[in-house]
RNA sequence: GGCGGCGUAGCUCAGUCGGUAGAGCACACGGCUCAUAAUCGUGGGGUCGCGGGUUCGAGUCCCGCCGCCGCUACCA
């Protein structure tokens, strides 16, 4: 059986959720719903990243212990994606005990194998943002730009990885797999990185205890970032079982937002080489939501998120999630996450943009449909459907439309799956304009039009169930089929003449109430 | 500065190997009234950023210019 291993990044715990963290899970978790259908095994792993001088700090001006904080904060994360339905199969922390061990097992694989030394680290350090500068990055006078206060000279007796020792043998890998990085712009600002010459980095701190120790010398922990990226191994099993392991790894589809790149394309391919396993099979990168749109959007975004007070125009990290499902509810935010972008590129994130996606593609459209061909089943079929008609021109529109869903689905192109998807969705309200059955006698005509349109919305209950699954079970449930779209396997159950007839079809409340404006 | 990308209808964008410009949304008009003032149909003459060049012919190739953006190492 196929297999398909999908991660987010971990969020890093002194974040607040946001609709950006929403935006990569969403996709993630629709990607897993789809290779489900597809009938693969599937392994969808998020978490939190809750190691770092950072969070150490933070608990410590909150008046709690490091473990209590980010036990509090992690919880935000889990119930954050509780509450957008997504389906990971596990939610992996890095203050877990199965992680430190796979950490230091994965690390000291690397120090054996002779690709960290210690050396020294030094700089301009400035105590405020807790890094060191580039003396590119500061201002006249020695000032950080962030602080404005002068920054001190450091140096610390650090292991560094030695990346520089990677530049070939990356190149060499990213040639021999062009599709490793998606979309191609990334992957070729990753190779002119890395043939720009590749410099070896600091990956241990003495300067705080919030971290995995570094085993072979107590006085270091790890840099928080060398930790975090092994936790795409410690979940399937590294260091601990080995036979898990290797079924999973290295076929994973890394899933990242463009500001991350250098961390999963560089850094990590070039350690798990340190370490003796083959680099992340495919790193999918995506671009941001920008908050845009007219300052009335922004307004109505901050009441939603309960900031109507703030000042100024509002960042997407201000929003939270369940802000937006609450005003929208689950199923529209995730669809407008996946439609409204195309997948790789920025995108927008406003209020009228999710308004106008819920109005004329859930409202409209769908909603619509659902309404209009169960009130002319009740009326002209005695609230019994029809069997759809084997010849009918739907047949061929959904064969097409399928064909394009799963090859967009299977390219992690939701955006393109869900349009397709539509398609089908409007030929069927123009398909139901011609045949006019509610001006028809009750007949064999009327039944072959309305089973058609019935088995549309059961396929596309299956093909949008990865966006909408909750919607997609409602509709599911009101054509009177037994189960979910979750039982079905793709592409057989997509298949023209899936619906049975002879079922009964509820009306029910509207889908998507139309909202104002 | 260097490398790369983009600039097409009001908005978001498609435009394969060069051959008289397309989709969705919005808008307008018409039809229908089963349906959530929903739906269906029709309507896009926009110097394809600007200026040159190659060609029988260029949004589509080449050069220059303007504008915008990305990357150019230790921020999760």
């Amino acid at each position: 059986m196929p297999r398909f291993y999908v991660t987010t990044p971990i969020y890093y715990v002194n974040d607040a959720p946001h609709v950006g963290h929403a935006y990569t899970t969403v996709n993630a978790d629709a990607l897993a719903r789809w290779h489900r259908l597809a009938g693969d095994e599937v392994f969808f792993l998020t978490g939190t990243d809750e190691h770092g001088d950072k969070v150490a700090r933070a608990a410590k001006e909150n008046g709690a212990s490091p473990t209590d904080w980010v036990d509090a904060t992690s919880r935000r994360f889990v119930e954050a994606w509780r509450g957008l339905n997504i389906s990971n199969d596990d939610f992996i922390r890095t203050t877990e005990p199965r992680h430190r061990v796979a950490v230091q097992s994965f690390l000291q694989r690397v120090y054996d194998n002779g690709f960290i030394e210690l050396g020294t680290y030094s700089g301009w350090y400035c105590v405020g943002c807790e890094e060191y500068k580039d003396t590119s990055d500061l201002l006249e006078g020695r000032v950080c730009p962030h602080h404005r206060r002068p920054v001190e000279w450091l140096e610390e007796e650090n292991y560094f990885f030695k990346l520089s020792a990677f530049s070939e043998r990356l190149v060499d890998f990213y040639e021999r797999h062009p599709d490793a990085i998606r979309p191609p712009g990334r992957r070729n600002e990753v190779l002119g990185f890395i043939k720009g010459g590749l410099q070896d980095i600091s990956i241990t701190r003495t300067s705080t205890t919030w971290g995995v120790p570094v085993p072979w010398d107590a006085a270091h922990v790890f840099y928080v970032w060398y930790d975090a990226l092994i936790n795409y191994v410690t979940a399937i099993g590294y260091g601990q079982d080995d036979e898990r392991f290797v079924s999973w790894w290295p076929a994973v589809h890394h899933l990242l937002a463009k500001d991350i790149v250098r961390f999963h394309c560089v850094w990590w391919p070039a350690m798990c080489m340190a370490a003796g396993i083959d680099p992340p099979g495919h790193l999918v990168v995506h671009g941001w939501l920008l908050v845009g749109g007219e300052r009335l959007s922004k307004t109505r975004i901050a009441s939603a998120a309960g900031n109507a007070d703030k000042a100024g125009p509002l960042s997407l990290t201000e929003i939270a999630p369940e802000a937006l499902t609450e005003d929208f509810g689950v199923d529209a935010v995730r669809y407008f996450l996946l439609r409204d972008t195309a997948f790789g590129a920025d995108g927008d994130f406003s209020y009228e943009g999710i308004t106008s996606r819920f109005n004329a593609d859930l409202a409209n459209n769908l909603g619509n449909l659902m309404a209009r061909v169960a009130m002319v089943v009740a009326s002209k079929c005695k609230g019994v459907g029809p069997k759809p008609d084997p010849a009918s021109r739907l047949q061929s529109v959904s064969a097409g439309a399928v064909a394009d869903a799963i090859s967009a689905w299977n390219d992690a192109q939701p955006h393109l799956a869900l349009e397709a998807t539509w398609r089908l969705i409007h030929e069927t309200n123009s398909e139901l304009e011609s045949a006019e059955p509610w001006k028809c006698e009750p007949g064999p005509v009327v039944d072959a039009v309305l089973g058609s349109a019935l088995e549309v919305l059961r396929i596309v209950s299956v093909l949008t169930w990865p966006a909408m699954p909750e919607v997609c079970a409602e509709i599911w449930r009101r054509l009177g089929l037994p189960g979910s779209p979750d039982g079905c396997r793709v592409p057989a159950d997509t298949a023209w003449g899936g619906y049975p007839g002879g079922l009964v079809v509820e009306k029910g409340a509207a889908l998507f109430p139309r909202r104002a404006r």
